[in-house]
DNA sequence: TAGATTGTTAATCGATTAACAATC
DNA sequence: TAGATTGTTAATCGATTAACAATC
């Protein structure tokens, strides 16, 4: 079986099938199915099990799924079998959130640095880092061969940081300003915009 | 012209547009197309005409988009034309760092009230914020008509949470907790989780 | 006018669902 | 065995794109 191209949209609902899995072994789960799975997620049974076919055969028929045996296939196709370190750039409000945050273990990642441009926050401590210069990132980012940063500074600012992080070789950026950033093929973007959430649900909102 | 039915996929676009288009007005740009618009959010010009198409004629032949009115029409047409009162869950990193974000204004939200059930934290000050006893929610959001609210509490809080939520009326929560919640017809949720965006990421990756 | 860009249609493409044989 | 549930196929459904007449 030459590995066919997996659709984009199934890849996002990996991380969820996870989570809600990772969620029932914590219960005290063995086993589960289909329907269940859907039904804890909103999901059809039948798009669960077409999209878990797309990489191998991980049920039995009549039983359903191992939950340990699922999670850990999950954990291998996600490449969070072993854990990501992660630098964080910009130590106000949310990159200290996100520095001290403690929901990245058993996920696949761990933050490891905090990088900001104020000198008055330079040297200071966030939890168990002490921020860095912003003037060094790249220097720093590559010796560390960090692969993944999660931006938290101002929108004006996401760009120029982006474009650093590119330069670092940085291959994956979560975006927590509320602009679109433009980087090369080959990297990815992923966006954290707490106002683009609430503005799809407001749509169906009557003014109050 | 009955309303049609507007896929949910389009109105999740919609915020995106918006959110660049009020970026550009204040670039001080009074025109756009939607090629550009396309460009910038790595969208389908095509796509973008399309969306807007379905509720209304905002463009014109040769010229495109006029900036400021398109902005005024998206706002309309997402509710977010009038600011809407939001309350916080959970008064911990995250429930923080929401509560002082400056990102909402202008977006059509504002933080009103934070709450948290920890005695040591209740009657504190988080910005301009006197942390509010969790045990006094329902009240406290009914006589507020507070439709919105965030949950910012460990997990295992959050689907009592949100069934409590439920009771004082809301009818939008933007769930920080990375676990899925269930809530009647008529209530909606959307859900920020940066380990998933992240595995989202790290699938496309080989590891380092 | 000539050039540009919209709004819209029809064609294409892709994703979801329903159904069921296989099988545990 | 009987019941349950998978993996997979084919049918349905929906979304995206290409193309262009309309028109500014």
């Amino acid at each position: 079986m030459t590995d066919k191209q997996i659709p984009d949209i199934v890849v996002g609902r990996l991380p969820q099938y996870l989570r809600s899995l990772q969620r029932m072994g914590r219960e005290g789960r063995t086993l589960t199915c289909s329907q269940e799975l859907g039904e804890r997620l909103g999901i059809s049974a039948a798009q669960i099990r077409k999209d878990l076919s797309q990489f191998g055969e991980f049920g039995k028929q009549g039983t359903g799924y191992q939950i340990a045996y699922l999670v850990e296939q999950l954990q291998k196709i996600l490449n969070v079998d072993h854990e990501w370190e992660i630098a964080v750039i910009g130590a106000g409000d949310i990159g200290n959130a996100v520095a001290r945050y403690k929901g990245f273990s058993n996920r696949g990642f761990r933050v490891c640095m905090i990088f900001d441009i104020n000198p008055d926050k330079i040297g200071s401590q966030i939890g168990e880092f002490v921020i860095l210069d912003y003037a060094n990132l790249a220097e720093t980012i590559l010796a560390a061969r960090i692969r993944i940063a999660m931006i938290t500074v101002p929108a004006d600012r996401a760009q120029e940081v982006a474009d650093r992080l590119v330069n670092a070789g940085v291959k994956a950026i979560l975006n927590y300003a509320p602009i679109s950033i433009n980087v090369p093929e080959g990297v990815r973007v992923q966006y954290i915009d707490p106002s683009i959430h609430l503005q799809r649900m407001t749509y169906y909102m009557d003014e109050s």
